[in-house]
DNA sequence: TCGTTAATTGAGATTGAGTATCAATATTAC
DNA sequence: GTAATATTGATACTCAATCTCAATTAACGA
C-alpha cells in the first residue's frame, strides 16, 4: 500500500483531515533515503520547495509513527531517529561510534527470546529497539 | 572496588584532577535508587547541600560513564537515563508506556546472539542496549 | 613547603530543539 | 454552500545543555 494512501486510512479513522502540508511532509519522507531526525526532514521539505512550517512538520511525524509510515528507529546524539520504507520489516541497529555508520541486521532468534522474556514477566511488547554500539569493520 | 576509588583510578590514568567537585557528584550519585538523569543528578546534589554548578555536574556525568561509575541504561523522553549501581552487571529494560515502571532483565540467550551478528558483521562491540516498550501488568 | 603548570570551576550568556499560542484558514460532513 | 471543527503558521517561549573566560585549585617536582 502506498503511504499516501496508508496515511489516508489512518487520518480517517482518526476523524482527522487530510491537508495538503501533511501530503507535503509525507513527500519529503519519500525523498530520504535511511534514517532521519525531524530536522533532517524538515530540511527536506524545504529542499523540495514545499512550504510547510516547521511546527506542522514536528507535529505531523508523531501522526505518520501511529500510521505507520515511518518507523522509530533509534536514538542517536539524543535524537529520534526515523525511517521510512515502503516495504517495511523489523530489524535492529548497529551504531559504530566512530564513523556514524548505521547497519541493519534482523535476528530472529533475538525477537523470539524478547517474546519469552515478555511472557514471563507478564508484559505485553508494543514496540521494541535494539542498539548495538562499537567500530565498524571500516573503522578497525 | 568502592566508587570514589574506581573514579580516582581512571582519573589517574587519564591525567585529570580529582576535585572536590567530582567527588559531591558522587556522593549524590551514591543517594540516587534506580535510574535517573542528569537534572535529576543535579537535583541530588543540591538537595544534600552541595555545591557544585549545574555545568560541572552535567561535565561530570560523561566522566563517570567513561570510568564506569554510572551506566547509561535507556532512553526516556528523550533523556539519557544512567544508573548507578555498586556491584553492576549488564541487564536490559522494559518500559511501561502507560505508567513509566522500569523493568529489569537479563537473557543472556539475547547477550549470545548479538555476539553471533556482530561477528558475523565484523563488528566489534562496546556496548548495547535493547528496551523493550509495552504494557506493564499492573496497567493492564 | 613552594612555585609552576595545566586542569577545573562557576556565573551568566548563549544555543537550539521542541512546544505553546491564537487568529486566520482549510477540510469535512451534511 | 454552510456550519463545525481541525489545522496552520508566525512568533514567542521553554528549558536542557553547552560555551565563555577570569578566577581557582590540584598535581607534581624541586
Ligand atoms: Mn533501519
Ligand atoms: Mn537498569
Ligand atoms: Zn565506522
Ligand atoms: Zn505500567
Amino acid at each position: 500500500m502506498d503511504a499516501q494512501e496508508k496515511f489516508e486510512n489512518f487520518i480517517r479513522k482518526k476523524g482527522l483531515k487530510n491537508t495538503s502540508e501533511r501530503k507535503r511532509v509525507i513527500e519529503a519522507v519519500k525523498s530520504l533515503k535511511g534514517h532521519f531526525d525531524t530536522e533532517k526532514l524538515y530540511s527536506a521539505v524545504k529542499r523540495l520547495n514545499k512550504n510547510v512550517s516547521r511546527a506542522s512538520v514536528y507535529r505531523t511525524v508523531p501522526l505518520l509513527a501511529a500510521a505507520g509510515v515511518v518507523h522509530e528507529s533509534m536514538h542517536k546524539d539524543g535524537r529520534t531517529m526515523y525511517e521510512y520504507s515502503s516495504d517495511y520489516h523489523h530489524h535492529d541497529h548497529m551504531l559504530c561510534i566512530k564513523c556514524g555508520r548505521i547497519i541493519e541486521f534482523e535476528e530472529s532468534g533475538i525477537e523470539g527470546l524478547q517474546e519469552k522474556v515478555c511472557r514471563k514477566h507478564r508484559f505485553k511488547m508494543t514496540g521494541h529497539g535494539l542498539v548495538i554500539k562499537g567500530i565498524c569493520d571500516k573503522c578497525v
